[in-house]
DNA sequence: AACTATTTATAAGA
DNA sequence: TTCTTATAAATAGTT
């Protein structure tokens, strides 16, 4: 056995956008669809889940999972929905309409939170950054200039931060009132799911209404 | 130098099995969940892929993912497979104002979606800035990097304030074009088919809304 | 909710 | 495609 090292340079960080190059993508499509798939399946054998999981290639290939089976996770998940419907007598206005601008609001709302949690983490950095150029800042020119620039950024960064909570606020009071009478009617407080940072609209719902 | 051991003795590995303990198992489920949902939205991402998940937790909570939107993913998979989606017509109210807050709250949501993979990567770009800076602090003088790191950082951040701004501003204005057809209890005919999700182009209306 | 130590997933290369 | 390998990412157990 000699030493023949570096076989490989192992795996490496990619970033998250679209893969370009078309051979590639679709090997990473079928390891990963793989990968999601047996995560699944785990997630159901652990906790008792049901999962039904409807995938479509970029070209447009469909494969699925499904525990019990595709079937029944998708007619539950939709009789739910519908049952709810039907159930759900509202008396005028556009309840179903409201119950999902309701949700999306709900979701909005999470994602600026998101954004002003990211806002804040960037001002842990900033001082860091601070706390790094004062301490070396007579030994390079360009601190000064840093410091302005970080200064500048200081203030973009209360202001943001000012701006996200005032806002919310106001969107919080802006729920209450459109919604709020819906908690006293007929249907439960919509229920959201958790984000999982990439997708346009996904939720979830206790009642069944979306 | 001493303590400081084992802090942890870090992740072991789990039988495949159900987990026994319900404490254990709810937090499992949703770690694991939450990463089944991360998966997805990479291949998403990187593939270009479309995505549909439903997830009935052991409390037979339903969670679900989509993208674009789970909607046009369990569509295009029903259609495809002969199964007839149970469309249940809805009493609407105003239309009008249904199809505005809907346009509304579509560009609000694209524009905070924007928003997001903007942090994203600046987040992406920080850690690497960090990364590289933590390697060869004492080579080069790594604050020039970081003056052009901060420099775009402020500009997506002033750029992310005033978007957020004017979105609240024209979300406020949908709220109370909402709350007013709310309150006018109009009596509108049922015939409008409203769909589950903003981007559920399969279930044409009528109203050139979605 | 955060933190490690480990296991698991997977990007590259063959 | 399938296998290997080294590294990135997820997560079990703990606080």
């Amino acid at each position: 056995m000699m030493s023949k090292k570096k076989e490989s340079i192992g795996r490496q960080k990619i970033p998250m956008v679209k893969i370009k190059k078309e051979s590639h993508r679709q090997v990473t499509f079928s390891k990963r669809r793989a990968g999601l798939f047996k995560k699944a399946s785990e997630l159901c054998t652990l906790c008792g889940a049901e999962i039904g999981i409807i995938v479509f290639s970029p070209a447009k290939k469909p494969f699925s999972f499904g525990h019990p089976s595709v079937e029944s996770v998708l007619d539950r998940y939709m009789s739910r929905n519908n049952m709810s419907l039907v159930q759900t007598q509202q008396p005028q206005g556009s309840p179903a309409a409201s119950c999902e601008l309701n949700m999306q609001l709900t979701h909005i709302l999470s994602e600026v939170e998101e954004e002003k949690k990211k806002g804040q983490a960037m001002e842990e950095m900033r001082k860091e950054s601070v706390r790094r150029s004062v301490i070396n800042w007579w030994e390079k020119p360009v601190e000064e200039m840093n410091l302005v620039q970080l200064q500048e950024m200081k203030y973009a960064l209360e202001e943001l931060r000012k701006t996200v909570v005032t806002n919310m606020a106001s969107f919080n009071e802006a729920k209450d009132d459109v919604f709020g009478f819906l908690d006293n009617k007929v249907t439960a407080p919509p229920y959201m799911n958790m984000s999982s940072g990439l997708s346009s609209i996904y939720y979830a719902n206790g009642n069944g209404c979306f």
